[in-house]
DNA sequence: AGCACGCCGACT
DNA sequence: GTCGGCGTGCTC
């Protein structure tokens, strides 16, 4: 077994594929499948996965393995495969897939250097580049302006050489810690010796003497009051030494997590819970659909799915939409299994996503809480697996590999033998189904463990205010609401449904709307620099004074993002005090938890934000939620609009009167008789299914059929038509009776940074070999793609079409 | 993808 | 000659 096979870091359809190395006596011993190596490759040198040994191969002339980067393997057995299979599913690159299973910091970085091999002269333009060294970066040369010819010809006569280097993004964290290095009767002798002057050193000397066990730097200084200085000065004497330890970087320092113990299941959660530890105690996969009312109690559920599983010396992948949204969440996990649990969201930094990675590694926590990449978790002895908020599309990876976490969960859940939660007040149309034709196991909860009832729902026709004559964004309904509310003592969340809306420029004479000469998109308006940006291509300019169109100076941004509500709501009602929860305000690293604090903390009374508001958050103070706009996303072009409506506004409606206090929600509408709008008042989530189902059943819709889509993009507007018309015709040929193959349709924003996008959707009931079909027709293209800048691009399940 | 090599036309 | 600009083919 003296050859490995590696797949390669080359993003590249040619090299889609394991390539033979022989592995060097050396590394005989330590060398593993899932490792990674440096390896040659060409006149370079690159890193690779070892996804196999063998002891042959057909090619003859093999290169050696240069260097090995770890000591345990990153990627198990399991894993390898794993990746193999998503980039299969996903019509990916295999490379692809494995990196997006790991931390960022484990992708090389490549530099060039230029080495100088000999004494002799130089032409003058490299003798002044290199100014006397013997190894510059290829940068300099880069920016130097000095012909490539020129460099070549010295390469050529071998004067200088380039060196490829592999470098590491890896960083650990080190803390120094101090130790005496002499006994302590030799510390007592020198603290005699020691000139009287030398107070702050006596002190420290002393301080090892009464304590002679190493120490952190900054801890001694904070108890012994001194400093580096005096601390040199007994390093110098030798009398200390001083040593760095790596620490695993810690994202939750300061926070101290008060101790949870299991609670007492209702009824119901226990009816739920029985049939998990089941499948638990059996080690046999099943999944199952917790279908359960806000404040029904799921996590609760999942807590002690848990404890059963690690109790077993199991493990358990938890993934929650976006961890850093639900503080509230970690509290839960960190109080009820302490130092048990790494968490992995998006707000961490790389190295602490890589200290978190590299304890589930190291086999140090039992439980993962994160975000969709947690699923990748190199856990090995899997015994749960939960997803929580089921029907969020962050589990859907928009770039590739594009695969969704809830697939990645059922296959690890096959290979480990253990059960798949997948929890939500709002399942998805998908996983509803299933649950009916009984594929996943459903548990339902429609009790609130307090027996609250959920807060009645009010919707107000915003077309009749606008009759009555009120053009603002509150109805009186919402602000008399709010002023009461206000008046008790309580609080409000304001939710404002952003997308779709934003704040574009219009000019009211001509009606001339601004937008990106690169895109087809209206620019938005940013109030802070008043700049008009392109949110595709990030292009920018200022806001305009007069109108380029007709130069008239009536020319205003219009639109209602969270910033103008805020306005108008200080004019509306100048007492209250806003806490405005968006994009702009929580870009910051911690500022999301501030704010929440200092909302439970009653240091506001209202809280208006965007979706991000929508999702988790608990607080008992809150009886009024109002929804300014609940249709603003109905009419965006996505079949999925009136789903995500309707789970919207039932997760919202959710965030009132949660504890004793009773809550009410008001939903501000143009159209209030839309049945995701008036089903979710009534929280009637069988009735949305039902009648949601119908539609997805008429026009062809998931999960009637499967959607795949493929997008074509080029500069050149004819080119995009004729290629995906082409895509479409070779696709016609081959796919069964029933597939329907639509386009060349153009993308819902038909141009993004000066190139046309058009796209072909495929539906289908089944198309077993749709992957094979698709791949070969990429291949018939590669040509186009690789010297005419074409760009195709595969989404096996779409979740935005765009 | 990223690199080398080779051909070609343009320019001192 | 010398230089820079593509097109082509290869990577264990």
């Amino acid at each position: 077994m003296n050859i490995a096979k590696v797949i390669v870091d080359v993003q590249a359809k040619a090299i889609n594929q394991t390539f033979d190395y022989l592995i060097p006596d050396k590394f005989q011993d330590i060398l593993t499948e899932g490792m990674r190596v440096i390896v040659p490759f060409g006149p370079r040198k690159i890193t690779g996965f070892v996804v196999g040994k063998k002891t042959t191969s057909d090619y003859s002339q093999l290169k050696k393995i240069i260097d090995v980067l770890d000591i345990s393997p990153v990627l198990t057995g399991e894993l390898l495969e794993l990746g193999r299979w998503v980039a299969d599913e996903t019509v990916t690159l295999y490379i692809t897939a494995y990196q997006a299973m790991l931390p960022q910091v484990l992708k090389a970085q490549y530099k060039k250097e230029l080495i100088r091999n000999t004494a002799e002269e130089l032409i003058p333009e490299l003798e002044h580049l290199f100014a006397g060294r013997d190894v510059i970066s290829y940068e300099e040369f880069v920016h130097s302006n000095i012909s490539y010819a020129k460099l070549q010809r010295a390469i050529q006569e071998s004067f200088i050489s380039i060196n490829y280097l592999v470098k590491s993004k890896i960083t650990k964290k080190l803390v120094t810690i101090i130790e005496p290095s002499q006994e302590t009767y030799q510390l007592e002798e020198s603290l005699i010796d020691m000139s009287q002057n030398a107070k702050k050193q006596r002190q420290l000397l002393s301080y090892f003497i009464e304590k002679p066990e190493p120490i952190e730097q900054s801890k001694l200084f904070q108890i012994t009051n001194t400093n580096r200085t005096v601390l040199r000065a007994l390093l110098d004497k030798q009398l200390l030494k001083e040593n760095k330890k790596e620490i695993y970087r810690n994202p939750y320092q300061d926070t101290n997590f008060e101790r949870t113990y299991p609670l007492q299941l209702t009824e119901q959660q226990s009816i739920a819970l029985n049939p998990i530890k089941e499948k638990i105690s059996h080690e046999e996969h099943d999944v199952f659909l917790v279908h359960g009312i806000t404040g029904s109690g799921k996590t609760e559920i999942y807590l002690q799915a848990i404890q059963e599983v690690i109790s077993k010396g199991k493990e358990a992948i938890v993934l929650v939409p976006e961890i850093s949204l639900t503080p509230q969440m970690v509290k839960r996990f960190k109080g009820r299994f302490g130092s048990d649990v790494a968490v992995m969201h998006s707000a961490l930094s790389n190295g602490e996503k890589y200290d978190e990675w590299r304890k589930i590694q190291a086999k140090e926590v039992k439980v993962v809480v994160g975000a969709r990449s947690a699923i990748f978790a190199p856990f090995e002895n899997i015994g749960i697996i939960i997803i929580d908020e089921e029907h969020e599309t962050t589990y859907k990876q928009e770039d590739q590999p594009r695969y969704h976490a809830r697939d990645v969960a059922i296959r690890r859940g096959q290979y480990h033998n253990c059960p798949v939660i997948l929890g939500s007040a709002t399942p998805t149309l998908e996983s509803y189904a299933r649950a009916k034709k009984d594929v996943y196991q459903l548990v339902t909860l429609d009790k609130r463990t307090n027996n609250q009832e959920m807060p009645a729902v009010e919707i107000v026709d915003m077309r009749e205010e606008l009759h009555a004559g009120n053009r603002s964004m509150f109805s009186s309904t919402l602000k008399e609401n709010m002023e009461a509310t206000i008046g008790r003592g309580e609080q409000i969340v304001l939710l404002l449904n952003r997308r779709g809306y934003s704040t574009f420029v219009m000019c009211r004479d001509c009606g001339h709307v601004k937008e990106c000469p690169h895109c087809d998109i209206a620019l938005t308006y940013h109030k802070k620099s008043n700049q008009l940006k392109c949110h595709y291509c990030s292009y920018e300019e200022p806001m305009p004074i007069v109108c380029p169109e007709c130069n008239s100076d009536l020319i205003r941004y219009f639109g209602t993002g969270t910033q103008r509500i805020e306005e108008s709501l200080n004019q509306l009602m100048p007492h209250a005090r806003v806490i405005r929860m968006d994009v702009d305000t929580t870009r910051r690293k911690g500022s999301h938890e501030k704010l929440l604090h200092q909302f439970s903390n009653k240091e506001a009374d209202i809280l208006l934000g965007t979706q991000m508001i929508a999702k988790g958050l608990d607080f008992a103070n809150v009886t009024l939620v109002g929804v300014l706009t609940a249709d603003s996303m109905l009419h965006l072009p996505d079949f999925r609009s009136s789903e995500k409506t309707f789970q919207l506004l039932t997760q919202v409606s959710g965030r009132a009167g949660r504890h004793e206090l009773p809550g009410k929600v008001i939903v501000q509408s143009y159209t209030p008789e839309h049945y995701s709008i008036q089903l979710a008042s009534n929280y009637d989530y069988n009735q949305f299914f039902m009648q949601e189902m119908q539609i997805r059943k008429s026009f062809r819709y998931p999960p009637y059929v499967y959607l795949s889509l493929i997008t074509v993009s080029h500069p050149n507007h004819v080119k995009v038509v004729q290629i995906t018309q082409r895509i479409v015709q070779l696709l016609l040929k081959v796919v069964q009776e029933d597939t329907t193959v639509l386009g060349p349709t153009p993308s819902p924003i038909t141009r993004v940074k000066d190139r046309y996008r058009y796209q072909c959707m495929i539906k289908y009931k089944k198309e077993p070999k749709l992957r094979t079909y698709i791949q070969k027709i990429m291949d018939q293209f590669s040509d186009e793609v690789r010297k005419e800048n074409l760009l195709i691009t595969v989404d096996m399940q779409p979740y935005h079409l765009m």
